[in-house]
RNA sequence: GGGAGUUUAGCUCAGCUGGUUCAGAGCACUUGCCUUACAAGCAAGGGGUCACUGGUUCGAAUCCAGUAACUCCCA
C-alpha cells in the first residue's frame, strides 16, 4: 500500500523527471518493487496458515509457487497508485529484484565476489530473529529503550563440593548482575576487572552457577566494566556477542540454550521448552525460594528489535554468509568525501563516515525460501563437507569434479544451499541490474544510463541501500551509480511522530487525493519539504495546493473570457500601459526564472515550488492580469491577448514539474483550436512534451521602477483603507518635487488604473486638505473630501519622524566612529553616508507636514 | 556511552564565505470588502531581545567558546 513516505519520495522524483524532460534530456526513471524477503515471507506463512497449511509441512517448491501468487496479486498495487499520483515513470521498464535478469545478476554477482574472496562462510554470532526464524544484518536491528530489571544473583564460591545453595557462611559467595538470569543455564565462567581490589582474593578460583550447580571458572579480563553491577560479569558465550569473543580468548565452553524460536532446549533442563520470557520468570521464581537473589532493581536498557517482525533480537551462533566490507567501504567512503557524489543536505556525509569507518562484515543469508537462493553446493569428500559454488547446479558440479574428481557422479547428489539472500543484496545492483549491466557489461543501455544522476531517498536506509549501491557501482563499472543523493524527511504527523501503520496515524493518500486532488497533495507535500528536513505532515497544506489548483482555473475563465479586437486602437485607450504591463510580466519571470533555476540547481525543490507559486498567483494574477484587464464589457486588443496567452502558458510549463494534472489540462484549453488541423495537433501532444523556458537576460531597472509603483499603488490603497474611502471613488494624486524631478512615466497608466487614480501632478508644496504617505524619500498627496482627522495624522507623522530619526541615530553612530570609516570597505561607507542623506531628507519632509498640520 | 544535527513570527521554514531600511516567506491571525475570474477570493494591516551567556570585530541572526532544550544516528 502507498503511504506518505511514498508520495513525498515519488512526488519528489516526479517534480525532477518531468523538468528534466522539459529540458530536453532524455529522461529515464524506471519503476519497480522489491521482493521484500522477510516481510513477504512472513504474509505468506500467515496466509497459508489461515488455510491450515503449516509451512513446515509443504515443499519448498510449493511454497515459492503460494510465494508468486501473493506477489502477483498484490506486488504491483504500489506502482498503480503511483500513476494516480502522476508518476511519469517508464512504465514498461518495471522492474522486479526476482525477475529474471534480476534474479540471474544476483547470482553472478555472488559467484563472482565468492570468487574474488569477498564472500565466506562462517559460524558467528548473529542478530537471529527468533519470529522469523532467521538472522537479519546489523542494521536490522532497532535498539529500543525498554524498562527491565537488573538481577543480583550469588554465586557461591566452589570448595570442590557440590553446592545446594543452602546453610553457607557469610563471604562465600560473589554477586553477579545481570539483565538475562536465564541465560546463567549458559554461564561457562564469571569475568572479574584483574585491577580490581574487591577481586583479587578470586583469582584462580571457581564459582557455582546458582541452581545450575554448575561450577565454572573465574577469569580477569580488562573487558570488565567496573563501575557496572557488581562489577563482577557473567560469561554465556553462546548468547552473547562480548561474551563469546571473551570465550574464544579463555577457551571456555560454548553452551547454547536456545531453539531457534526462542525456547529453551534440552540444555535448559527442566526449563527446556520453555519461551525464554517465560523461563526468566520462572527460574527466577526459582532462584528466590533458593535463596540466590541479593536483591532486583529497575532499570533502563536498550534491548534489540528486529527491524521486521519487531521480536527481541537473539544473539546466536551460527553459520552464516558474509561479505567483507573493510576494503569495499573504503572506496565507497571516499566517493563521497571528496565529492563525486554529493549528498543533499550535505549532513548526511556525516552520518555516512561515520558508519562506513566502523563497517562489520555484512551477513548476506536468510533462513527463508523466499528470495534468492544462494548458488552453493554441498558434497561429501571423503567424509568432509566441501562447498562449491557456481551459477547452476551444472556449473557446480562440473567445479567438483575438477576440484574434488570422483567425489559426486551427477549433479544431483550436490545439496544446495537452503538460505536465500538479503534482499538489500539484490537491491545494491539496482542502477546496474536496471539496464542489464551486470549480465551483460558492455550493453549500449548501460553505457549510455550509467552512471545516474538522481537518487531520491529516505534517510533511514543510507546504510542499506545508498550505501550498498555505490559500492555495488564501484566493484561493477568501477563508476559511481549516481551523481546526487537527495534525502526527503521522515513524514510524521502533527504530534511529530512518524507515520506508520501501527499507530494507523498516517492518512491514506488515495483517499487525501480523491479530496484535494492529486495536485493539490503533491503541491502539500513538497511545500513543508525542504530536503532532509523531518516533515510535520497536516493535510491542511494540501488545502493550499488544491486553493492554488482553484485559482488557477479562475484566471484561465478570464482571460478566455476578454473579447478580443485585432484594431489596437479602438480597443481601448490602455494600450500604452498593457505594453508596459507585459514587458514588465516578461521582465519578473525572467528574474524569477533565474532564482528558480538557482534553487533547482541546490535541489531546494520547496524553495522552487514556492516562488514559482508567488509569481503566478502574485505577480501574474494580482498585478499582471489586474494591470490588463479591460473595463467591464470593452475588449482587449490582440497584441496583448496573444501576449498574456504566451506568458501564461510559460507559466504552466514552469508550474507543470509540481503539478501535471492542472497545467495538461490548462495548456489544452489555452491553445488556439479554431481549425480542425490545429484541434487534432493539441488533442494529439502534451505539455510535459513541451520545452521549459530558461532565464534570460532582464532589466533590473524595470522592475525597480515597477516595485516604486505598486508601492505607490498600496500607498493610496492603503489610504483609502484607513480613511474609509471607496475603492469606486475617483481620487487625485500630487507628487512633491522640489528641484522637477519625475518618476519613470510609463507606469503613471498602470498607477491610475489600479489605484483608481483620476491624476498624477506634480507640485512643490503640499495642497490644502490632503493626506500623505511617503514611498522611499519621495512624498505624495492625496486630497480628500472629508474632513482630516488632524491628530490621527500627527500621531502617524510623529511616529515616523520618530523612527527615522531613531534611525538616523543609528548610521550617525557608525559615520562618527574613526574605526567604522576607516576600516570599513568604501562601498559599505558609501552605503552608510546614503542612508543618511535620505533618512535626513524624509525627517525634513516630515517636520514640514507636521508643521502644516499646525497652520 | 560515542557521534551528528537543530533552536529565527502562533505554525512550518529561508537567511550563501559577517555590512543596503536585515530581521524575511508561506500558512494562520486582524480589519474592510459578496469590486462582473476566483469568499477555496480581493485589498490593507499587526506580529520576533534571531534559545541563553560570554568572546572576536568598527559592526554578529551570521564567526568562536560554554550552557540549556529537543531530534536523529551508532554501540
Amino acid at each position: 500500500m502507498l503511504h506518505m513516505g511514498h508520495m513525498l519520495n515519488n512526488t519528489i522524483q516526479d517534480v525532477l523527471v518531468r523538468r528534466a524532460r522539459m529540458m530536453g534530456k532524455n529522461a529515464c526513471w524506471v519503476p519497480g518493487t522489491d521482493h521484500a524477503s522477510i516481510a513477504t515471507e512472513a504474509k505468506v506463512v500467515n496466509m497459508l496458515k489461515a488455510k491450515g497449511i503449516e509451512k513446515r509441512d509443504i515443499s519448498r517448491d510449493e511454497f515459492l509457487k503460494y510465494a508468486w501468487e501473493w506477489k502477483e496479486e498484490y506486488g504491483g498495487i504500489i506502482l498503480k497508485q503511483l500513476r494516480k499520483l502522476g508518476a511519469s515513470c517508464d512504465w514498461d521498464r518495471t522492474a522486479f529484484t526476482m525477475d529474471d535478469i534480476r534474479y540471474e545478476s544476483v547470482i553472478k554477482v555472488f559467484v563472482d565476489l565468492y570468487n574474488k574472496g569477498l564472500i565466506y562462510r562462517g559460524v558467528r554470532m548473529v542478530n537471529w530473529d527468533p519470529q522469523a526464524l532467521t538472522a537479519v544484518s546489523d542494521e536490522e536491528v532497532n535498539y529500543k529503550e525498554s524498562h527491565s530489571k537488573l538481577f543480583y544473583l550469588r554465586y557461591y564460591i566452589d570448595n570442590g563440593e557440590k553446592c545446594e545453595g543452602v546453610g553457607v557462611k557469610d563471604k562465600d559467595y560473589i554477586v553477579v548482575a545481570t539483565t538475562r538470569p536465564e541465560t546463567i543455564l549458559g554461564d561457562t565462567a564469571v569475568c572479574v576487572h584483574p585491577e580490581d581490589e574487591r577481586f583479587k582474593w578470586l583469582k584462580g578460583k571457581r564459582v557455582i552457577v546458582p541452581s545450575v550447580g554448575r561450577s565454572v571458572p573465574i577469569i580477569m579480563d580488562e573487558y570488565v566494566d567496573r563501575e557496572f553491577g557488581t562489577g563482577a560479569l557473567k560469561i554465556t558465550p553462546a548468547h552473547d556477542v562480548n561474551d563469546y569473543n571473551l570465550g574464544m580468548k579463555y577457551n571456555l565452553e560454548t553452551i547454547n540454550i536456545f531453539n531457534d524460536n526462542g525456547t529453551l532446549n534440552e540444555n535448559g533442563g527442566k526449563y527446556a521448552g520453555q519461551d525464554r520470557f517465560a523461563c526468566r520468570k520462572a527460574i527466577m521464581k526459582d532462584l528466590e525460594e533458593a535463596g540466590l537473589v541479593e536483591k532486583v532493581e529497575d532499570y533502563v536498557n536498550k534491548v534489540g528489535h528486529s527491524e521486521r517482525t519487531d521480536a527481541v533480537i537473539e544473539p546466536k551462533l551460527s553459520a552464516q554468509w558474509f561479505m567483507k566490507m573493510t576494503d569495499i567501504a573504503k572506496k565507497a567512503l571516499e566517493v563521497v568525501e571528496d565529492d563525486t557524489i554529493q549528498f543533499h543536505p550535505e549532513k548526511f556525509k556525516n552520518t555516512y563516515r561515520h558508519w562506513l569507518e566502523n563497517i562489520k562484515d555484512w551477513c548476506i543469508s536468510r533462513q527463508l525460501w523466499w528470495g534468492h537462493r544462494i548458488p552453493a553446493y554441498y558434497l561429501d569428500v571423503d567424509g568432509r563437507r566441501e562447498v562449491v559454488v557456481a551459477e547452476t547446479r551444472e556449473k557446480a558440479f562440473e567445479e567438483a569434479c575438477k576440484r574434488f574428481p570422483g567425489a559426486v557422479s551427477s549433479a544431483d547428489q550436490l545439496v544446495q544451499d537452503e538460505d536465500v539472500l538479503d534482499t538489500w543484496f539484490s537491491s545494491w545492483l539496482w542502477p546496474i541490474s536496471l539496464f542489464d549491466g551486470i549480465r551483460n557489461p558492455d550493453n549500449e543501455e548501460i553505457k549510455y544510463y550509467y552512471p545516474t544522476d538522481d537518487l531520491i531517498t529516505a534517510p533511514d536506509i543510507i546504510f542499506f541501500w545508498v550505501a550498498r549501491m555505490i559500492m555495488a557501482g564501484e566493484e561493477y563499472r568501477g563508476e559511481v551509480p549516481f551523481r546526487h543523493v537527495y534525502f526527503t524527511g521522515i513524514v510524521r504527523d502533527e504530534k511529530g511522530r512518524k507515520m506508520s501503520k501501527q499507530l494507523g496515524n498516517s492518512p491514506d493518500p488515495i483517499v487525501l487525493m480523491e479530496e484535494y486532488g492529486a495536485d493539490g497533495v503533491r503541491m502539500g507535500m513538497l511545500l513543508t519539504a525542504p530536503a532532509g528536513n523531518d516533515l510535520p505532515f497536516d493535510v491542511k497544506i494540501c488545502e493550499q495546493g488544491r486553493n492554488f489548483a482553484n485559482k488557477i482555473w479562475n484566471a484561465l475563465r478570464l482571460v478566455k473570457g476578454w473579447e478580443v479586437v485585432a484594431d489596437g486602437n479602438s480597443a481601448n485607450d490602455n494600450i500604452q500601459s498593457n505594453a508596459v504591463a507585459v514587458e514588465w510580466m516578461e521582465q519578473r519571470m525572467a528574474c524569477v526564472l533565474e532564482q528558480i533555476e538557482k534553487d533547482f540547481e541546490q535541489y531546494r525543490l520547496s524553495e522552487a515550488l514556492m516562488n514559482t507559486y508567488k509569481l503566478i498567483w502574485d505577480d501574474f494574477c494580482s498585478w499582471y492580469l489586474e494591470m490588463v484587464k479591460p473595463a467591464y464589457g470593452k475588449p482587449l486588443d490582440k497584441e496583448t491577448y496573444d501576449a498574456t496567452i504566451s506568458i501564461f502558458e510559460r507559466l504552466m510549463y514552469m508550474l507543470h514539474p509540481f503539478m501535471p494534472f492542472v497545467t495538461e489540462e490548462i495548456w489544452h484549453l489555452l491553445q488556439d483550436t479554431d481549425t480542425e488541423v490545429k484541434a487534432n495537433m493539441v488533442a494529439a501532444s502534451s505539455i510535459m512534451m513541451q520545452h521549459m523556458p530558461v532565464s534570460v537576460f532582464y532589466d533590473q531597472r524595470m522592475l525597480e521602477d515597477c516595485n516604486k509603483a505598486r508601492d505607490i499603488i498600496a500607498g493610496v490603497r492603503n489610504l483609502r483603507n484607513s480613511k474609509g474611502l471607496s475603492p469606486k471613488e475617483t481620487l487625485d494624486l500630487y507628487v512633491v518635487s522640489e528641484n522637477g524631478s519625475r518618476m519613470n512615466p510609463r507606469f503613471d497608466g498602470i498607477i491610475t488604473k489600479l489605484a483608481n487614480v483620476g491624476k498624477i501632478e506634480y507640485v512643490v508644496s503640499k495642497p490644502d486638505g490632503a493626506v500623505s504617505f511617503m514611498v522611499g524619500t519621495t512624498e505624495f498627496f492625496v486630497p480628500i473630501s472629508q474632513n482630516i482627522d488632524v491628530e490621527a495624522e500627527r500621531k502617524k507623522l510623529e511616529e515616523e519622524l520618530k523612527y527615522a530619526e531613531g534611525f538616523l541615530a543609528s548610521v550617525m553612530k557608525k559615520l562618527g566612529n574613526e574605526k567604522f570609516v576607516n576600516g570599513a570597505p568604501e562601498k559599505v561607507v558609501a552605503v552608510e553616508r546614503q542612508k543618511k542623506a535620505d533618512a535626513e531628507k524624509k525627517i525634513e519632509a516630515l517636520k514640514q507636514q507636521l508643521d502644516g498640520l499646525k497652520g
